[in-house]
DNA sequence: TTAGGGTTAG
């Protein structure tokens, strides 16, 4: 009996010497036979296993359990995603008087954040004013990870309604006497974060930085900072895309002689991304593989995701096939940087590699695939993932019913589309965007313009995208007073720096209802990108009202950025035809065969059934190329 | 004891 409590009491003493759950369990009931006064440390074991079961059953023999049984199971129930049971965990232990400790404000805090309970968080803050532990390093960062993560929603709160203004007698009563089950969502965070005029306010980045700034003073105010103080800033910062404040603070963290680690890293390759800084991400690369960070599953992904953004797929997929062992993520990250640079045959084929390698595709990656579907018109694999979808319950998520919208108006089927979109819960503005665009690509113009309405009515503010798509759907229809208005709206209402895309769609409305000057004047107010894109609807325009003094002036000014543009010639060519000077049109065309020979044909293609037809140029191969030209024939009369 | 990845509309 006295060996076995010797060695009882020498594991207890130095718990990591147990190695695996079944010897704790061993323990255990050897202790509850024998010595009960044990079970409190029994049940830390357990909670540092992580073991939740085994922790809550043998927490809830304890009679009177004790801090330590406290702060373990707490504990145990926020490493295990349990949040809302942790804390009301917390709240029955500070119900009873038993005071918190630095162990289990950290915890809590954490339980806080990922339920995103704002008001509750301020009470735990008070209370860890209260108790004098907020220079605690521990908890002083979980303030800050609380509080940054609060910032991108409603942080002003956290401004005006700072707890440290409370008294310590007012932090303990809210703690005292208050049901955890009124602390739902507060309504401005988490999943009613979809509110519009909500939405609205954290759209602006001013405010973002204003925010920023409270969480910068509760950085300020620690008595010390260390690695993850740094990084949980450096996190905060680019989530609200202030990238030049998260780069100084690494400066200043160099300054604090800390190094950068994993965390660190992770956090700088999205900004890298944006600013598509190759050359500062190989850098960041280089330090990663210098200081063993080659196999971090989130550096590796926010390198394939930075080369992708910086047009250095090879660099990606390099990156990619070097890793040994890919998680869903790894083969996540790669589908969306082939799918995101137009490579969707590429995509397709990862994304059947990765079912060949027992990956199954998750929420994510359904909604990075399903734009490839849309691009290719591949409406029968669409299909087949929106039935996989339905079957693993992904479609209440925005991402994915966003995404089938887009596809199903891309394919052709304009009332699955909608149908898609009247089935969803709610609806964001990406959501709302992609069923305007779906209406103005089918022409349904009056269609988007009243779905445009109607999400302003219900609250959300468009953006730019929105405006392309209204804009779209006025210029296909030849509405030129409503395309004109929204322009002027979407630049003076919502202050909308217009975009090539809106431009191109004024112009090209402008255009096709022959108000040609207007629309060369609109082209050369443009203060950059005035690419071929905006100008050749133009030219098409000046073929059909048989403009060939504008027609001449627009190839000019396409000939400063694009010479050998064909498209050009061709209208060119064929404004002079329309009005007889065949002469014109003629030496346009000996032109045009020359710089033919330079440029790579134009393709096309359709689908029918399984197969796919392509059509190139000039091309007679086609094994029914008779039978297409008799039927053009027959068309064209 | 505290911090992190891939996604949707042009």
């Amino acid at each position: 009996m006295e060996s076995i409590q010797t060695t009882i009491m020498t594991l207890l003493k130095i718990p990591s010497q147990i190695k695996s759950i079944s010897q704790v369990k061993q323990i255990h009931a050897q202790i509850a036979k024998s010595f009960p006064i044990f079970t409190s440390d029994i049940l830390s074991i357990y909670t540092k296993f992580n073991f939740l079961p085994e922790s809550i059953t043998l927490f809830n023999t304890l009679p009177s359990p004790s801090i330590h049984a406290w702060k373990s199971v707490i504990k145990c129930y926020s490493s295990n995603a349990y949040f809302f049971e942790s804390l009301k965990c917390f709240v029955k232990m500070r119900g009873i008087g038993i005071h918190p400790d630095h162990n289990v404000f950290p915890s809590v805090l954490k339980a806080c954040t990922h339920l995103m309970y704002f008001k509750f968080g301020e009470s735990v803050h008070a209370s860890v004013i209260r108790f004098g532990l907020e220079f605690d390093i521990f908890t002083g960062n979980a303030l800050l990870s609380m509080y940054s993560t609060f910032q991108r929603f409603s942080a002003l709160q956290v401004l005006d309604e700072s707890p440290e203004r409370m008294t310590a007698d007012q932090s303990d009563s809210i703690l005292h006497h208050h049901n955890i089950n009124n602390y739902k969502l507060c309504p401005e965070v988490g999943q009613n974060c979809q509110n519009p005029s909500f939405l609205n306010q954290f759209s602006n980045r001013g405010l973002g930085n204003l925010r920023m700034q409270s969480v910068r003073k509760v950085f300020e105010t620690m008595p010390e900072q260390d690695v993850v103080s740094y990084n949980t800033l450096i996190m905060g910062y680019a989530q609200n895309t202030m990238y030049n404040e998260a780069m100084m603070m690494i400066r200043e963290m160099g300054n604090a002689k800390l190094k950068p680690d994993a965390y660190t890293l992770s956090s700088v390759l999205p900004i890298v991304a944006k600013y598509m800084d190759a050359w500062k991400g190989k850098e960041i690369h280089g330090y990663g593989i210098r200081h063993g960070f080659e196999r971090n599953r989130f550096i590796t992904s926010g390198l394939t995701d930075m080369y992708a953004n910086c047009k250095m797929l090879e660099d990606s997929y390099h990156l990619f096939c070097s890793l040994p062992d890919k998680d869903c993520v790894s083969w996540c990250s790669m589908i969306a940087a082939c799918v995101q640079n137009g490579l969707f045959d590429e995509g397709f084929i990862l994304f059947r590699q990765m079912l060949s390698a027992n990956i199954k595709p998750t929420l994510v990656s359904c909604s990075s695939i399903i734009p490839a579907c849309a691009h290719l018109t591949t409406l029968p694999l669409g299909q087949q993932l929106h039935g996989y979808i339905i079957r693993h319950h992904f479609d209440d998520s925005l991402f994915i019913s966003s995404s089938l919208v887009s596809m199903y108006a891309k394919c052709g089927n304009i009332k699955l589309a909608k149908c898609v979109f009247d089935g969803m819960k709610q609806h964001d503005l990406v959501s709302w965007t992609a069923m305007i665009m779906g209406y103005a690509s089918h022409g349904y113009a009056h269609d988007a313009i009243f779905l445009f309405k109607e999400m302003e009515m219900e609250g959300f503010m468009p953006n730019s995208v929105a405006f392309v798509a209204v804009l779209t759907a006025c210029s296909h229809a030849g509405l030129v007073n409503e395309g004109l208005t929204f322009f002027n709206r979407m630049v003076r209402h919502y202050d909308i720096t217009p975009e090539f895309e809106h431009y191109a769609c004024v112009a090209d409305l402008l255009g096709r209802a022959g108000k040609l000057e207007d629309a060369f004047g609109l082209i050369c107010s443009m203060p950059e990108n005035k690419t071929a894109g905006v100008w050749l609807p133009l030219l098409a325009a000046c073929r059909v009202h048989k403009n060939v003094e504008l027609a001449e002036k627009v190839v000019l000014e396409m000939s400063k950025f694009d010479g050998d543009n064909v498209g050009a010639y061709v209208l060119l060519s064929n404004t002079y035809s329309s009005v007889g000077k065949y002469k014109d049109a003629a030496t346009v065309r000996q032109m045009l065969s020359k710089k033919m020979n330079k440029k790579e044909p134009a393709c096309s293609w359709i689908r029918i059934g399984e197969k796919v037809h392509a059509f190139v140029t000039g091309d007679e191969s086609h094994s029914s190329y008779d039978c297409i030209i008799n039927a053009l024939n027959i068309l064209f009369g």
